[in-house]
DNA sequence: TTGCTTTCCTATCCGAGAAGTCGGATATTC
DNA sequence: GAATATCCGACTTCTCGGATAGGAAAGCAA
């Protein structure tokens, strides 16, 4: 059980415009040399982040992306269904062991464990937004483990 | 982020030798097809299960596996951790965006929500036993909500 | 002692999907 | 029109989850 890079590297840019406040436009590529991340691959990464609302871009010379909303109403949650579609995938509903096995008739008890897990982690991260992650790792540490 | 079938599967025969109780050794096979799981793949996993010291093993004719300890002294953490190597698997150790900024001195406030995730994740795991999933699916729901 | 059953263990295969690349179209600035 | 960017799909590469295969060792039973 892991996050991918798609999670990882989004967040990664979406703190980094955080960061630019209104600076105007930046580049995908000046923020991919920047965090030091593969660049043609950064920028399918803001298509996506674009498409689900979190970012704004400006086409053309002089261009590049903005975040779209004020930091502090958007969620770690948001970056990472933006860039995976979601946080935690229960199987039970996408990778089914077997139909018959996992379909809605069938009791199973493992069931409430995934369901419950999923619910813990969204709940943790939409409670981190990007305006705390802004913050120094040390009073991040203290925000989250309260 | 995922669960495998490696612990998903895991679960699955640990919890079948759990209702088997003291009935005797359950081969493999039999357990696989009652499950409707791949024969070969079950006994993989049962070996690593096993080199965990959460089942025991007979061999020969008769033979088959039980579970090791009881069914209260076993987490759906244990069984994970058996099953795949970690239950959350945070990048920042194991697969490093890269070697500077995931080392120790670089300073990254992102960290500390994979960390923070991994805690939790381990915290409901590690708190529900097989016994619990014996009960009926409202029952363990009710339990792991609570 | 000869089968039969079963665990044990390694090696391999296959496909999906993660990770990353490429090429070109379109838009904007200077 | 040259330079800079986003836009977007297609394509490549490679890892790893998921599964299979085959044989060695161990124990039972006749």
């Amino acid at each position: 059980m892991r996050v991918t890079t798609w999670a990882e590297y989004g967040l990664i840019v979406s703190l980094h415009l955080a960061k630019q406040g209104n600076n105007g436009p930046t580049p995908a590529r000046d923020m991919a040399k920047r965090e030091g991340l593969p660049a043609d691959y950064v920028e399918q990464i803001l298509l996506k982040l674009r498409r689900a609302g979190l970012v704004s871009s400006v086409r053309g010379a002089k261009g590049g992306y903005n975040l779209a909303r004020d930091s502090n109403t958007i969620s770690v949650k948001d970056v990472i269904e933006a860039a995976e579609n979601r946080t935690f995938e229960v199987n039970c509903d996408v990778h089914k062991v077997s139909t018959v096995r996992c379909s809605g008739g069938n009791p199973c008890s493992i069931r409430p464990v995934w369901r419950e897990l999923q619910r813990r982690v969204d709940d943790l991260l939409a409670d981190i937004s990007l305006e705390d992650l802004m913050l120094q790792e040390s009073e991040v540490q203290a925000l989250v483990s309260a």
